[in-house]
DNA sequence: CCTCCATGTTTACAGGAGAAACTTACGCAG
DNA sequence: CTGCGTAAGTTTCTCCTGTAAACATGGAGG
C-alpha cells in the first residue's frame, strides 16, 4: 500500500495514493469539507496533479463511493459468513456489519448516500451501489425460500430492510440515537421490531 | 414575495428574507452548494450584510434546519388529524408525510441531517428536532395504550419507526428506490411490513 | 436639532476549483 | 546512443467563496 518511495517528480501510483489519502481522512474526520487541494497536499504533490487522474473534483468522490459500496459489501458478505444459524441472525449480523460500518467511515457513508456522487452520471458507481444492495436481495430471497421471512413480495421487504439499516446508520453517525430518545441499544432493538414484521415465527 | 419598493437602505426585515430566499432555493434547486452570497445576491442585498443577522454561514443552515424541523413536524401533526380510524392508518399517514415532505423540499433535509446542522451548538435546533421526534414518540405511546402497538419498550417503536422514515426519506431523494429494486410503491409497502412488526394484529 | 447605533455597503484578503502553459523524465524508433 | 513524443507534475492565472474591517446611512431618543 504505502510504499515509501523516493519519487522525485513521476509519482508512480498517484491516482491510488489520491484515493488513499482520501478515504484516510474520511475516516479520519468526523465530517471534513472535503476539498482537492488538501488531498493533494497530504499526498504531497502539487493541488493541480490530481487533474491528471480524474476530470474534477466530483470525479474522486463519485470514485471514493464506489469504493466505499464495494467495501460495504465486502463487510456485510463477511457478517453473513460466520455460520450464524438463522436467516434471520444473519440479517441481524449483515445489518450491524452496514451500521458499524458508517459508524467507523461516517465521511465516506454520507458521501456514498449525498448528491455528490451522482449514481445517475457514472455507471460504474451506480453498479457497485447496486451490487451491494443485491447482496441483501440474495439474504432476503433466501429467506423466504427456507420459510424464515414471510411470503409478500420480496421488494417490499428489500425496501423495509434497506430503509431501516440505512435509516439507523445515518441517525448514528448524525448522533441522533441518545438514550434518552431511543434507549441504549436503539440498534439491536430497532431492527427486531423490523424483523418481527418480516419473520413468519411469531 | 418579490416587492418591487424601492428599499430604503435599510431592508426592513432582511434576516426573515434572507431565510425565505434560502428555504426557497433548497426547496428549488435538488442540490444546491449553499453560497451565502447567492443568498444575499438573490435577496438584492450585498455580499456581507448577512453577517449582520448570522455570525456566519453555519448559523444561518441551523437557523434553516431548525425551520425545517418545526414544519416537519406541523406537517406531520397535519396528516395525523386527518381523523384517520387506527393509529396504525395515522402512523402510515404521519411516515408519509414526513418522506413527502422530504421529496418536496429535499436541499432542506438533507440539511436538517448533514453535519452542517450541527444540533450539539445549537439549543434551540437541538429543541425544534426532539419535538418533531416527540410527535413520533406521542403517536407509539397513544397507540400502545389503545392496544395497536405491541407492548415492547417503546423507545425501540420509536428507533424503529424513526429509521424506516427517515431511511425512505433518504433513498428517496437520493432516487434509489427505483421500481427494479424494490417495486412500483416501495413506501407504503415497507411502512406495512414493519408495521406488521409494531402491531399487535397480525 | 444633533448624535448614537443598528443595519446596510465597499474594500480587502485568504483559500478552493479549475484552466492553460510550462517542465520533466520515461519509453521507444532510428 | 540520440532525439523526440507523451504522460504526469508544476506554476500561474482567473473566478468564486467566506469572512473581517472600515465606512455610510438613516431612524430613534436626548
Amino acid at each position: 500500500m504505502s510504499e515509501t518511495n523516493d519519487r522525485p517528480y513521476h509519482h508512480g501510483d498517484l491516482r491510488r495514493a489520491l484515493i488513499d489519502t482520501a478515504l484516510d481522512m474520511l475516516a479520519t474526520d468526523q465530517n471534513w469539507a472535503f476539498t482537492l487541494r488538501e488531498v493533494a497536499r497530504r499526498t504531497g504533490v502539487s493541488h493541480a496533479a490530481p487533474y491528471k487522474h480524474f476530470r474534477d473534483r466530483e470525479m474522486l468522490l463519485r470514485e471514493l463511493a464506489r469504493i466505499g459500496f464495494v467495501r460495504l459489501g465486502e463487510n456485510m458478505t463477511e457478517a453473513m459468513s460466520l455460520g450464524l444459524p438463522s436467516t434471520r441472525a444473519q440479517f441481524m449480523a449483515a445489518a450491524q456489519a452496514c451500521i458499524g460500518f458508517a459508524c467507523q467511515n461516517p465521511g465516506l457513508y454520507r458521501l456514498m448516500f449525498s448528491s455528490d456522487a451522482d449514481k445517475t452520471i457514472d455507471p460504474s458507481l451506480h453498479d457497485a451501489a447496486m451490487k451491494t444492495f443485491g447482496i441483501l436481495l440474495g439474504l432476503l430471497e433466501r429467506g423466504q425460500r427456507d420459510g424464515s421471512f414471510r411470503p409478500v413480495a420480496v421488494s417490499a421487504l428489500a425496501a423495509a430492510g434497506w430503509a431501516q439499516v440505512h435509516g439507523l446508520a445515518m441517525l448514528a453517525i448524525s448522533h441522533q440515537l441518545l438514550e434518552e430518545k431511543v434507549g441504549s441499544a436503539p440498534v439491536p432493538a430497532a431492527l427486531d421490531v423490523l424483523l418481527d414484521g418480516m419473520c413468519c415465527t411469531d
